[in-house]
DNA sequence: ACTTCTAAGGTCAAAGTAGGTCAAAGAATT
DNA sequence: AATTCTTTGACCTACTTTGACCTTAGAAGT
């Protein structure tokens, strides 16, 4: 078996013993599993680059310097979703602007979210806010690559709401 | 846990349990801190120079000498002319994402957006956001482009959201 | 008043800790 | 054989902690 495999399903199982309980995600420390698998630590970044990814329902967050960490959530959207649907089959790896558009406004009719997530997220795709001189290929992988992670953020969202509205985790204080 | 956070968390709860009195701030002593903390006199200037900076909100003023301390008063700011300043002053051309975050800390912590919107833009500017092969130079152009038109985004909806039908909301200016 | 002493706090650079990136080499698939 | 996926290592960036050295305010001695 593959090490990224091995370190794959070695993390799968640590948010899926996190779900049990109240934690939101998981953190591990790079070089400790790198340590632990007799690794290179980059090797953690390609697992987490190629099985983590938000087309995978992961988003990842992380702190370098001392007490750094990565953090990583899974947001799940049941299968059977509207929204499930819309961002599996619609997002793709591509999209246009007039696509992204059409795609916010049918998410919007259909209460998927709020009228006011989908401004937020039309004003992140808009021509003005991604006139850099890049390729408009390009252009449509970042819309799609962004369309994606701010939904995931809207969903993970909407779901801690659900769960319960007091969800809210600021810091550990020890004194 | 990091020993700043600690110790950020530590003045919090003094400036918290101040701000019950009608004290304005509070007055600590910096070598007593750090005895406390059993940390280096200059481990609290480092926690007060990146944790209570006035884009945080925070005024900060010390004297030497025997009898000498540092006083913190945190200063609640207009939320727009807070945003307006930040919008203009430190989003410029360029973000890397450590400056994004930050921004979008101050933002939060002074109430100019709600943390809702921090993340949800925070989304838009991650790395798996930008997952795109271009120089880290033009992902950071994006960066500041996309804050600049979600923030503008925010504030205009903020704006309206004053003019429509919900009720004029005036704040009592404490300065 | 003037100088000196001492008790604060301030600054800055170096060391320490931890994660990120990228390209090249190696392995597996097609 | 060609392509794609994996693994590794050299080098980079970010955040924290510490310590040596500097400055200032007030107190004590003259």
């Amino acid at each position: 078996m593959r090490l990224s495999d091995s370190i794959e399903s070695f993390i799968k199982q640590m948010i899926g013993a996190a779900e049990d309980t109240e934690e939101e995600g998981i953190e591990l420390r790079r070089n400790e599993l790198a340590e632990y698998f007799h690794c290179a630590p980059s090797q953690i970044n390609y697992v987490l680059s190629t099985r983590f990814t938000p087309e995978h329902g992961y988003m990842i967050e992380s702190r370098r310097g001392g007490g750094g960490c990565i953090r990583i959530v899974h947001v799940e959207t049941s299968p059977t979703d509207h929204l499930d649907y819309l961002i599996r089959e619609k997002v793709g790896t591509s999209l246009t602007e007039p696509e992204a558009r059409l795609l916010l406004r049918q998410l919007t009719v259909s209460n998927a979210i709020s009228a006011t997530d989908a401004t937020l997220i039309a004003a992140a795709l808009s021509p003005q806010s991604l006139a850099v001189p890049i390729p408009e290929e390009l252009k449509n992988a970042l819309r799609a690559k962004i369309m994606r992670t701010m939904l995931l953020t809207v969903v993970r969202r909407i779901q801690s709401e659900r769960r319960g509205p007091t969800a809210m985790i600021i810091r550990e204080r020890k004194v």
